[in-house]
DNA sequence: TCTGGGGTCCTAGGACCC
DNA sequence: TCTGGGGTCCTAGGACCC
């Protein structure tokens, strides 16, 4: 068996655990540059807050009903997020980190435990570190995925589903719609429904040659997981990234290349940092560059392009050469730019590069240097103490962040101090 | 009139996940 | 005035190889 733990309403939960006079309250959390709502708690639901609406079209109805706002704290969430997946790997050895909020538990080597007994004790065990949780246990993880939500949805005082026999597997099966599955998204949606789908369970009884033939091995996987055939497997090393982004809106519209430029830079320290983290060199960067296309009055503007590295590098220096270079070519001027990232590619283990025949690089003094900046800024709190000349300026391009929360777990002067 | 049988690599586009 | 930021996998078609 498998199961599926997540967190509830996380980055809400993480937020109202510092504030206890909030646990009762609506609480929604932002996405970056305050934009949407990507987390809303129970109380926020209940009042109709949709997932990925715009905040400013809510300011009215967000005060009326006294909602906290918080802007997004990801040094918060993964500090959190830390703690309830050490708590999970106490009590099970095979434990995949799917997400910041969820994780799958491989049970196959206690056959003897009482499923749901295990589940209210690991629930229990998990509260502890403030953030409430819902588990599901089945044969797949894609019933999984299901019991967890049935768990959320009808079993709310327990917290915990167990699909432990094939009358249960049909009951939640009837009763979830099809795009409760996982894997099935709007498209999928939109295409079963016109061939009349409305639950998982009618899903189930469709022909597999069919089901392959409209939703590909994709779809074909997802029903045999649907009957109880495990089809996806579980990844309990953490494979080195394929691709690593850095994108960010500009807290305001920008048009000055300098501004730009900027922003791109520290973008580029951000995305190389990663890079390192993990241990790789990219061959290949992309660099694009946007306008808002919600001002459709304003004149548009998109553009990307690839550039590739002459030899696979992680060094900051190097890549911010680049990424000049990349700006320099797709960059106009007078269009009011919203958004600029940049994208490493064809990444490949930093201990397997190629070297170039005219390579000019000293790339063992690169590595020493960025080695030595990697540790200084590592001890500061995550501050960048040390950065690229390239980095600083006005700082026009930074996020908006209006209702920013401590990082109660990871910064000292935040902690809190509490008077009895 | 009749024209083989295997393969790989690359890219764009489409679907999905959190 | 204000609308997020990351990822993965699959398929089809074209170009090429022997």
């Amino acid at each position: 068996m498998i199961a599926l733990v997540d967190c509830n309403n996380f980055y809400a939960s993480c937020e109202r655990l510092f504030q206890p006079h909030l646990a009762d309250k609506p609480v929604v959390v932002l996405s970056n540059n305050d934009g949407c709502v990507i987390a809303r708690s129970d109380e926020a639901k209940a009042i109709g807050i949709e997932m990925g609406a715009p905040a400013f079209l809510m300011e009215e109805m967000l005060r009326s009903h006294d909602v906290a706002i918080f802007s997004s704290n990801y040094t918060l969430y993964g500090s959190m997020s830390d703690r309830v997946m050490k708590t999970l790997q106490m009590h099970c050895h095979t434990v995949e980190v799917y997400s910041i909020d969820e994780a799958f538990l491989y049970l196959y080597d206690m056959p003897h435990i009482h499923y749901e007994d295990y589940a209210i004790q690991l629930r229990a065990a998990v509260k502890a570190t403030g953030i409430p949780v819902s588990i599901g246990i089945a044969p797949t993880k894609t019933l999984a995925k299901l019991a967890n939500r049935y768990a959320k949805q009808y079993k709310k005082a327990v917290g915990v589903h167990v699909l432990d026999s094939p009358a249960k597997i049909n009951e939640v099966l009837s009763c979830s719609a099809i795009d409760d599955i996982w894997g099935v998204g709007p498209q999928y949606t939109k295409m079963l429904q016109q061939h009349g789908f409305k639950t998982a369970m009618d899903l189930v009884r469709a022909p597999e040659e069919w089901v392959r033939k409209n939703m590909t091995v994709v779809g074909q996987r997802m029903l045999n997981e649907l009957k109880g055939i495990p089809c996806i497997e579980m990844e309990t090393v953490i494979a080195p990234r394929k691709n690593i982004t850095v994108a960010r809106s500009f807290g305001q519209l920008l048009s000055d290349k300098t501004d730009i430029a900027e922003a791109l830079a520290n973008y580029t320290a951000i995305a190389a940092r990663k890079l390192r983290k993990q241990h790789s060199c990219a061959r290949v960067i992309n660099v694009f560059l946007q306008t808002n296309n919600f001002r459709q009055k304003d004149p548009q503007y998109y553009r990307s392009i690839n550039l590739q590295l002459p030899v696979p590098t992680s060094s900051t220096a190097e890549l911010l050469q680049y990424a000049t270079k990349a700006l320099d070519l797709i960059y106009r001027p007078h269009y009011n730019f919203k958004k600029i990232g940049i994208i490493l590619m064809e990444l490949a283990p930093d201990n397997q590069v190629q070297s170039g025949l005219f390579d000019q690089v000293n790339r063992p003094r690169d590595q020493r240097l960025m080695t030595a900046l990697d540790a200084i800024n590592r001890s500061w709190d995550g501050k960048e103490l040390v950065k690229f000349g390239r980095q600083s300026g006005n700082r026009r391009w930074k996020l908006r962040q209006e209702k920013l929360s401590p990082c109660y777990t990871t910064r000292l002067q935040d902690v809190l101090t509490i008077n009895i």
